[in-house]
DNA sequence: CATCGATGTTGAG
DNA sequence: TCAACCTCGATGG
């Protein structure tokens, strides 16, 4: 389920609660027991993501690759600590506040998408009893009674230390990786603009989609042109650029390719620091928190079949293709 | 409560 | 091209 954005702040909790620890590693139903081996009681040294990809370094050059798939899930529970840069929005309806301060979701939260970005080496947030599901939209939930919590389902991985578990639930992989393999799979990966984001890797983008006659709207998605983007994203980006999703990407202009890159430069770091795929800009503060809790209100088409567009008032359609789900406009898209 | 569908990818045919 | 992976929120009765 989860596009870009979520793993990247998946990797980021990992850096805060787990990184320089020597978690225990298990897998409770069984299916990643001899992986699960190979990890346990070693130092984690890093966390990062490529795309939708997670990798986790740990001592004696052994990596865990993590895709979450379609309907992958991270649990976190215990005193769990928030990383700076990121908001955990989406509480169940019904539930506690977040947070007692309510520092993760007072309004000015929306501040950062209208600035650059740069400021924040703000401390790590204090760790916060509690539990935390990361997927495609992050939700709190009232904390287990007992520490570490009884498995729930089938937890393919756990990884436990002090302070923190960290269950993974559905994922399409994961697996113990030598560097020299982790390399091989990230060399396969487009450029993802919230690890490097300069003119040369924006020109890796641009070069590899000048060589394709594919339509720009299977090229988006195409995780080893560009990557991080999935299906919302591609249909909002396209929007936003105005694209007919049909145009062989070799006949598009380098600057509107250039723009698609720094336009998802742009979306990803909101996404990574928001939590929620906001893909329309300029929103009120009020319009902003209606956004937050509606998806309708923060996409321009994902999901908006049949309703006038915004921009020029045509229908917005749903079509087939490549096996997914193609939202667009056929007014102003063009 | 049963059924459907999903923000993804792989691999069989 | 399409089934499989195998989770869970949304939807409808």
């Amino acid at each position: 389920m989860p596009e870009g954005h979520s793993v990247h702040r998946i990797a980021r909790q990992f850096a805060v609660n787990f990184v320089g620890t020597a978690p225990e590693v298990t897998s409770p139903q069984g299916r990643f027991a001899q992986g699960a081996a190979q990890l346990s009681g070693r130092e984690m040294l890093d966390a990062r993501a490529v795309g939708k990809q997670m990798f986790l370094e740990f001592a004696g050059e052994r990596w865990l690759r993590v895709h979450l798939g379609i309907y992958g899930a991270w649990d976190f529970a215990g005193d769990v600590r928030v990383d700076p840069s990121i908001q955990i929005h989406g509480q169940a309806p019904g539930r506690t506040k977040l947070g007692q301060t309510g520092e993760y979701s007072r309004p000015e939260s929306a501040r950062p998408l209208d600035r650059d970005g740069e400021d924040s080496v703000a401390s790590i947030g204090a760790p916060r009893r509690t539990r935390v599901r990361m997927a495609e939209s992050d939700r709190e939930t009232a904390a287990p009674a007992a520490f570490p919590p009884e498995p729930v389902g089938q937890v393919r991985v756990r990884l436990l230390n002090e302070l923190v578990c960290a269950d993974l639930r559905g994922p399409s992989a994961c697996e113990v990786l030598t560097p020299g393999e982790v390399d091989a799979v990230i060399q396969r990966l487009g450029p993802d603009p919230a690890n490097v984001n300069t003119p040369a890797e924006r020109d890796r983008f641009v070069e590899r989609a000048l060589r394709k006659r594919t339509p720009i709207g299977l090229v988006l998605m195409d995780q080893s042109v560009i990557a991080g983007i999935g299906n919302v994203y591609r249909a909002e980006m396209l929007f936003r650029a105005e694209l007919n999703p049909h145009t062989p990407a070799n006949t598009i202009d380098r600057s509107v390719l250039e723009a698609l890159w720094d336009d998802w430069a742009h979306l990803l770091e909101i996404g990574i620091t928001v939590g929620q795929m906001m893909t329309i800009d300029g929103l009120s503060g009020e319009e902003y928190q209606r956004a937050l809790v509606d998806r309708d209100e923060r996409h321009s088409v994902y999901k908006l079949e049949g309703t006038p567009c915004k921009r020029c008032g045509t229908n917005i359609v749903l079509e087939e293709f490549g096996a997914r789900k193609l939202y667009w406009c056929p007014g102003c898209q063009t």
